[in-house]
DNA sequence: CCGCTAGGTGTACGGTGTACACCTTTACGA
DNA sequence: TCGTAAAGGTGTACACCGTACACCTAGCGG
């Protein structure tokens, strides 16, 4: 913090240190924990500093969403489109996994910056290219959603019934919560019993999220496919 | 503000008072402009007496999302699975689109509240008496993911490009804009410029939100039925 | 050498959630 | 009828946030 971050101050700022910068902080500590504040004392440099090189916080989360796209790597050429498209939201996501912090920023993200257009517009190609209309492209697209950035909104989650604190909770009020769950969300218990068994744990989220994901990926491929296939439009299905 | 609300403080404050008047100060000013001050403002009750009735702030989200889950109302009995879940989003969309906070709230949600646990055991519900294994019902739900809510992610939205001043921007400068957007984001362009066509719109997304939902809700549910029907498991599909 | 400008500083404001100690009203058992 | 305990409302205070604004300073082109 002192001699090195005192010449490091000497190399003035400029807007890629602080955006890289910011996503390593976020890595660490977490969205949530990322104020400018924080950030600014990272740097070595007081607050205000920083607003030299970003207008405000909101184009700082954007631009470390431009930072991390740059990290998805261009798709592959020549591919059929299924494979391609399934190759790059795979991609796409091993990225968002690195960085754990970009799903809720995207999502509240409200001004759409060119390097996100960007992606999202090689995305749209696949589907072009792959020789779907354009109409049937469009909705493609829209069915994919956040789907096209490798993730899913969970709102299953973990940390509903009891924890990782294995021992914290007595083995018998574990089994009461058990029974009342039994009680209250039948169908949910079943489901959460299998899920259990299939992997040792006996609560906590026994799923395999990137099984789930390309369950569901595959899924939709596989409906765009055959609509495709069939030369589908959107007069034909259920009509606009 | 003085004898209404005067008179209306003599009652006291409840839980139930503090959360509906928290979902229509959230419908009626945003969700970001709800703090506990400005509600607590429209209970004509300083910001801590809120405390005596809600833990904090989260459990005040909790709450409210508990509050217009209670609004989507019960599942029609006796209809088929498909049609039965169809119905059942739509309905939860409607109720979302009422109360447009809903979605990143519950979005954002970490520990779930026992009615949604209802609600989403409802949902499971369906597809096992639909006759779905609970395997199958497992992955489904997965794939359901917010969508279960009647919401999509929508990464695309409006405000990229010009906007609703209409005559704020030029034409000439909207004109230059589309250009730059013909050569950077042909893809993306094509597609827009189709969707701007099918209505009158210049830009502004020319996307029926209604449409796009169904239509991914369809792909999905099609989807289902099909792995259904061929008594699909994870075992066969791609192995676990 | 001057002066301009890009970049860093310091202070200050209005906002947030909420901890903690306090007061007031109400309900109830003796 | 009264005393008291609890439930509910109040006031103050703290730490934190994003950022507006005025200022200073170093470096560089004319």
């Amino acid at each position: 913090m002192t001699l090195l971050a005192e010449a490091a101050r000497r190399i003035p700022l400029n807007r890629d240190r602080v955006l890289s910068a910011a996503v390593v902080l976020a890595d660490e500590v977490g969205i949530e924990s990322l104020s400018m504040r924080r950030l600014a004392q990272e740097l070595g440099v007081v607050p205000m500093a920083l607003y030299k090189h970003v207008a405000n916080k909101e184009e700082l989360l954007g631009g470390m969403v431009d930072t991390i796209v740059g990290e998805i790597g261009p798709p592959v050429p020549d591919a059929p489109w299924k494979s391609a498209v399934r190759l790059r939201v795979l991609s796409a996501r091993q990225v968002l996994l690195r960085h754990p912090w970009a799903r809720p920023v995207i999502e509240t993200r409200t001004n759409v910056t060119p390097a996100v257009l960007g992606y999202m517009d090689g995305f749209a190609g696949m589907f072009l290219t792959g020789g779907f209309s354009v109409d049937l492209t469009h909705h493609v697209m829209h069915a994919m959603g956040s789907r096209m950035w490798g993730f899913t909104q969970e709102v299953f989650d973990d940390s509903a019934g009891a924890g990782n604190q294995h021992a914290q909770v007595p083995a018998d009020a574990r089994a009461a919560m058990a029974q009342q769950m039994a009680e209250n969300f039948p169908h949910l218990f079943k489901i959460a019993a299998v899920a259990a068994h299939e992997d040792g744990s006996v609560v906590g989220n026994g799923c395999d999220d990137q099984y789930e994901f390309e369950f569901a990926l595959d899924l939709l491929l596989d409906g765009f496919e055959r609509l495709h296939q069939q030369n589908w439009t959107s007069g034909g299905g259920k009509g606009k």
